[in-house]
DNA sequence: ATGAGGGCATAAGCTGCAGTTATGAGCAGC
DNA sequence: GCTGCTCATAACTGCAGCTTATGCCCTCAT
């Protein structure tokens, strides 16, 4: 995969092959081996030099997407194991620490490509005890109230969205969706409890329907996306459903279906260093 | 990867390892030595099933963004292979084989396991010739105008967005682009000749103006996301760059900035059998 | 023209990893 | 206590994918 897009960048094999430090032959061979596989060419070979073709460059297209969730999935990974000796250490819920982090901490690479960063998640509180007690450097919590001691600064708003499977009549519908009427159906939900099922319950008054209950996002997305019914979901977890359409945003008036995502410090303590550049991304 | 989907779906690591095929010894290495390697513990491992911890939950998250693009590629790449002899022969334009088909695929073959399907890929004049040469059953094609001899229908619109950086004035913008400023603005664009560019020359009246030329949507994404300057792209081409915040949208006023994707098909032959069936998938 | 240099392919050999089989141990329920 | 599930450990094995070594082709500069 890899490979490939080296070869789209670099134009040549044998400079596609050094760049992920492997010798020519076996660059060579492992092309080919995939050309074998998928019984199309993928790249046009000449004595000077190599480019993708047509179908080289669908493939590829393709590739990167693999590619870019396993950066996201490697900065994770290294956070998670860099425990001890990180020049930056993380706090975050998880939400945060599922959908966006990721993305920052490959960011953050590029930028400071040598500083450590280990990461901690767990809920609102404990994200706040780690920051007292100086184990994390900064932090970042979903919700409506900050742990006290700290300071915050809003990096961004999560909104809950309600989605149906593109079959369902709601999809269709041109005129926002009433509280009540919302409140009044049957969705698929989180368990009570759960972040998303307090938001949606608050902003109902403690009236959401559940149609199911189910214990993670992704096992409401699947039941949402087969057609089981209607959901309400953090945009960040359907950004892609939803740009596929294999789900559908319904429009929803005078509900206030949104939360802040914040990053928060011990009080006084502005972040510096790494951790300022971190917040700084997150902000743009 | 896979295998710690498995796991979580099936609470075993033995179960795991046999819808995958390996045997119970191969999984527990292979999860034995992931842990190693990121030094947390992933699953709590008792005498009567295996569940993840709360660290392995979100690698788990974070892995199966990696699988889902993983099948995507692989059921893109199965129609690339599958030329002949496929039940089905599907031709797409460029856009729409690279963003939207793969899931397409991986939805279709939920469905239908055992339909072969072989893709073609090319611009929408190419599309119309396979259709009517019989070589393909179904095709679709973005842009304005559909080749002679064949039935359409709209299956989405894609909106060309704006977007800038986080960091740029415009991300803060409420008030709505005019169509003046737009044109006015020199921005990151493909080249002449593209279709997203002629979209946006068409409503701008031929009056882009380009900033830097870049070959490839790729490319073009690259450069606004490291906030070379605004640009304007497909809502499929950054729908996760707008979920993370990689990107903001600006909200753009009297600017008909949308195109028409449509399955196309001989006049008269309306899909059939596999067919239909992809072509409901989308639509919904 | 000719030789240097960069690009790719082929062949042969080696190595390590990921898998296999075989076995044992812990715990639950009848 | 037996059966059946779980997982762990150990020793063996095969093959995928790498490296090194070489050759050919083309281009460009001398």
């Amino acid at each position: 995969m890899e490979l490939l897009l080296a070869v789209a960048r670099l134009g040549s094999l044998g400079g596609a092959a050094r760049e992920l430090g492997i010798t020519q032959p076996a660059a060579s061979s492992r092309v080919r081996s995939m050309e074998r596989q998928l019984g199309v060419a993928l790249v046009d070979r000449s004595p000077r030099g190599s480019r993708l073709t047509d179908a080289g460059a669908l493939v590829t297209d393709w590739a990167r997407r693999i590619v870019e969730a396993a950066e996201a999935f490697d900065a994770g990974a290294q956070a998670l194991r860099d425990r001890r000796d990180s020049r930056l250490r993380v706090a975050a819920s998880m939400t945060i620490a599922e959908y966006l982090l990721p993305g920052w901490l490959v960011a953050l690479r590029s930028q400071l490509p040598d500083t450590a960063v280990s990461l901690l998640a767990g809920n609102s509180a404990s994200v706040g005890e780690r920051l007292l007690s100086g184990e994390a450097d900064l932090g970042f919590v979903e919700g409506v109230s900050v742990p006290a001691g700290l300071d915050s600064a809003v990096i961004a708003r999560d909104r809950l969205i309600v989605v149906t499977a593109p079959g369902h009549p709601w999809a269709r519908r041109r005129r926002p969706l009433a509280a009540a009427e919302l409140a009044a159906t049957p969705l698929i939900l989180r368990e009570k409890g759960s972040g998303t099922r307090q938001v949606l319950d608050a902003a109902l008054g403690g009236l959401a329907r559940p149609l199911i209950e189910l214990s993670s996002t992704t096992a409401v997305k699947a039941a949402a996306v087969s057609g089981a019914g209607p959901s309400v979901l953090s945009e960040l977890a359907v950004g892609e459903e939803l740009a596929t359409r294999r789900l559908v945003s319904v429009p929803v008036a005078d509900v206030a279906l949104a939360r802040d995502l914040r990053a928060v410090w011990p009080t006084g303590h502005r972040p510096t260093g790494p951790a300022r550049q971190l917040l700084s991304l997150t902000r743009g």
